[in-house]
DNA sequence: CAAATTACTTTGAATTACAAAGTTAAATTT
DNA sequence: AAATTTAACTTTGTAATTCAAAGTAATTTG
């Protein structure tokens, strides 16, 4: 048997970018507020999460404007629906499979 | 809509709680040296893991003897395992219901 | 020009996680 | 009987993580 829980991606492991990720799985280009609305976080929070998840190449950044205001919005990348969707699968066989 | 990720319960959050928790959502007094050879752990990790989870009361914790060596095993309690299940009713609605 | 908005970055403190080494007590081997 | 092994910790120390709060910058609206 191998082991169960080395395939739970650490990335995704916080509650936070389960959220973040969730949410760009069924969703394109997500603002900042939107996100930042809907997970209930700060700024700040928000911000480095995101951060963590684009070093990893899982999330995409855009920035532009709306109207004449600045506006940053999030998109999964393929690599990270990939991996998500693999930590998932991890997830579902380590609660399952035991 | 309420918030998403707020009744993903802390306790469950690390892979290795979530490893003992899944083990122990199905196997009844699982014992330590099992729980450390599935997981892959030390002595030390298994062991401050599992005082959190019993902290929490989620956890029961039995020390015998089997034969003339001791013998701690771990069971989840009545709380436990519904603490977990709303935690993976959490995460459910998380991942498929944004 | 002052205040607000958007989206950060920085700071700092608290918590968490983990390996490695040390501990205890009984059991077994030499 | 001395040395080693086994089981299950506890302690120590370091590194990483998480987060709020405050600070920053570049507009834009009043």
């Amino acid at each position: 048997m191998k082991n169960l829980i080395a395939d739970i991606n650490k990335s995704f492991e916080n509650r936070v970018r389960l959220g973040i990720m969730s949410i760009l799985m069924v969703n394109d280009w997500v603002d900042f507020g939107d996100l930042k609305d809907t997970l209930d976080l700060t700024d700040g929070n928000l911000a480095s999460h995101i951060t963590a998840l684009e070093k990893e190449k899982y999330v995409q950044v855009r920035k532009a404007f709306i109207g004449k205001r600045p506006n940053t919005s999030f998109q999964a990348t393929a690599e990270g629906r990939k991996a998500f969707q693999e930590h998932l699968n991890a997830l579902e066989a380590l609660i399952k499979g035991m």
